[in-house]
DNA sequence: GTCTATAGCGGGATAGAC
DNA sequence: GTCTATCCCGCTATAGAC
């Protein structure tokens, strides 16, 4: 998702560097001045290629919005056994959060500031076709008599909750715990094992 | 946590204003000017009360942290027995965010915005010590034989998630299942029960 | 396409009258 | 303690020269 920041064309430019600072500090907490400097432009660029702060925001929330989506996406599609399915989906948290780790929180965020654009991307994309896929592989297994008898939609929620939850606490944990970000993901690695085997445990017919 | 907004001494108004104000939009989303117009006094009142918007906002901030942490710390320090105690923690969760949605949001998005307030609450408040004291609890419970082998910090984080998340997440679920929120706390009451059940046979030894 | 200059508004904070 | 008027700054957006 990220490309190297020199010489590429000045929309691509301001397109990266309003979408970290977006990430860091929110909506209302960037400026548009703010992106011209870090971006190495000026106000009047980032109007003229993107309209306004608004359009552009727009665009980065729903780039992230669908990379986040798309890859678990990916992985739920595959052909892969239920728990190795499931691994591989807390993995691909894994993978984009270690990298990003403000992205759930600035989503999760401007889904709260501002719901009418959740709603109408909600309305745009269909997430829905995810939840119905999951939904779906759920009840399979348990037809299949893979895991217990469960409900699809508590079990989805759990899922989520384990898998997301962490990252969205970073700033807290290592606040509490007094560690450097480097070494909460680390643990978070090691979560994701116990998490993994957690469900595993839970779910055993 | 809600008086009635009628009658109370101008300073509380504008705290109890500010507070609602500040859950739904954040720091940077909340003008004093905002404030004063929502709570029926002026611009100069906040100052006079609270010196500035940052000690305003401080101060909000601390409360509402406080209110959280404290109600939970009230559950764990109860005598009942671990899955009981279990439930009630997550009833606590229920209980306060049901009534306020936006509180995790609110927290977790300010640690991510301004991660030094929350260091600083972590030097103050010690957070540390409900910490020790819910590992201790997990220790026993595993030492008594109640629940199996677990690692109490992987454990711990695992119950912050389920119990949390939910309501972190209720913006983007109400508009991917295109419900209510009541709709969507009603769903959250069943799920609660689900987390329980879930935890404990993901933790019979 | 790019940049400087500026319009025009809304922000936080305060002076000073009552 | 309270309120009005105002300062001054930073914001988004754009006009207009190149």
């Amino acid at each position: 998702m990220d490309e190297l920041i020199d010489n590429v064309e000045v929309r691509d430019k301001i397109l990266l560097t309003s979408r970290k600072l977006f990430m860091q500090n929110g909506y209302n907490g960037t400026s548009v001045r703010d992106i011209a400097t870090a971006s190495g432009t000026n106000v009047a660029m980032v109007n003229y290629y993107f309209g306004s702060k608004y359009n552009l925001f727009g665009q980065v929330f729903e780039e992230v919005f669908d990379f986040l989506v798309g890859k678990v996406f990916y992985t739920l599609t595959s052909d892969l056994p239920f728990f190795e399915m499931l691994e591989a989906w807390l993995d691909s948290y894994y993978d984009i959060l270690s990298e990003y780790p403000q992205m759930p929180n600035f989503i999760l965020n401007e889904a709260n500031i501002n719901p009418e654009r959740m709603v109408k991307i909600g309305k745009d994309k269909n997430p829905l076709e995810v939840y119905d896929v999951i939904k779906k592989k759920i009840e399979d297994e348990i037809a299949k008599g893979t895991i217990r008898e469960t409900s699809p939609e508590n079990l989805l929620l759990s899922i989520l909750s384990l898998g997301i939850f962490p990252f969205v606490f970073d700033n807290i944990a290592t606040a509490v715990l007094n560690i450097s970000l480097e070494n909460y993901i680390d643990m978070l690695r090691k979560h994701k094992k116990f998490v993994v085997e957690f469900l595993k445990s839970a779910l055993k017919p």
